[in-house]
DNA sequence: TTGTTTTGTGAACGCTGTTCATTTTATTTG
DNA sequence: CAAATAAAATGAACAGCGTTCACAAAACAA
């Protein structure tokens, strides 16, 4: 059956043809602002016809979601990694920073908003490329407790600990509460380099000897 | 003139009226299924006469959030404090945290919504309540410094990075992103508490002999 | 070509934030 | 006290929203 497979392939299209557009429409004017007309408008269909391939204006967020978390995985990888397992942290620290400072509306997509959270039938699969992404924090948590850093803490409890670090610097950021200090868009990048070196400055002195 | 004294005594109370009843709905509901229509309701007075007292729906989500600040301050201070510097300031981030955990709506109010930010105009005073809060944090960094801890960092960085910490890990929380780990609802709590503790211990460890 | 299934439409529903001419209420003046 | 003025409250109206559904068009099967 040939033709059925077309069928799906050519479903299969539209529906990366609504994200497509859903995806442009909310980077530029974020998802509230966004309305289904928005996209339909976009694509030169009509409002009814998005819901013939997507539950709800949540389900197009919960599909970027996935495509969201392949991307920062990307972002994570360095080209060329340091030998010792600390200096790669340090690294992927940085590119995690530089992923939500680049691509605040994604980082916003993945960690911040309800929205894509409130599709709860597909449970499954939901976590798949987060817990990926966090699995490599573990593996390099791992490697420098071998190094004999970050104590003998449960790995998941040590690898959250950056991992909310991390987060939470970038969303103070993303949701304009360094604003509070005055700085400049130059200056608030700065201020945030300084407190993650902070940070690392502190995980190299729990070295034990 | 007692007459225009009772006026602005009545205008006042209207305020803290629709004020007290928005809270309420936000709180119950959240504040995008929160309608003015709705607020209007609970107060038994027309949706037109909440704008006779607020600029629109964000300058109420503006006006709660002085509030909260101020809640947030009570809720940090603790009655009977420790003596060492290091251990006032692990308490302080396990209130911090409690604050959090017990007032969703409101810490998600004060650090994560992006409605009360857009309020531009008023920005002189916006941050006031935001900075003392802040500045409670810095002056406990400053003496766990003079004990030893924390390096020598300069004491807003140093600062930052404790503040970002607990707030990155009271965000996933309440953003619904702990889920990741499968753990009940106390099971997430717990999964805070042992994170936070390796973060407490990482800064024990900075203690300069 | 006819009948059936799939795909797309767009009007309609009930909601939203916000505005504004109108009415009601309160205060001041004659 | 009554008339005139000022203040406060109203609620219909506007343009937009997410979503649904009876209907029309297109694609396929017989």
């Amino acid at each position: 059956m040939g033709i059925s497979d077309r069928k799906e392939r050519e479903k299969e299209e539209m529906k990366t043809k609504i994200l497509e557009a859903a995806k442009k429409l909310f980077l530029e004017k974020g998802f509230e602002k966004t309305s289904i007309r928005n996209i339909a408008d976009l694509i030169e269909y009509s409002p009814g016809t998005i819901y013939l391939y997507f539950k709800d204006k949540n389900d197009l967020l919960f599909h970027l979601h996935q495509v969201a978390f392949q991307n920062l995985i990307v972002a994570l990888v360095s080209p060329e990694p340091a030998e010792k397992a600390i200096d790669r942290l340090e690294d992927m620290g940085k590119r995690y920073i530089s992923f939500a400072y680049n691509n605040p509306e994604m980082y916003d997509l993945m960690f911040v908003m309800e929205a894509p959270m409130e599709c709860l039938d597909g449970a499954d699969e939901i976590w798949d490329e987060g817990m990926q992404a966090f699995d490599m924090l573990k593996f390099l948590v791992e490697d420098c407790q071998k190094e004999g850093y970050l104590g003998d803490y449960e790995l998941e409890d040590a690898s959250l600990m950056v991992w909310s670090f991390v987060h939470g610097l970038v969303t103070l950021k993303c949701r304009k509460r360094l604003q509070m200090f005055g700085d400049d868009e130059l200056g608030s990048l700065d201020r945030m380099m300084k407190s993650y070196k902070v940070f690392v400055s502190t995980l190299k002195m729990t070295k034990a000897k």
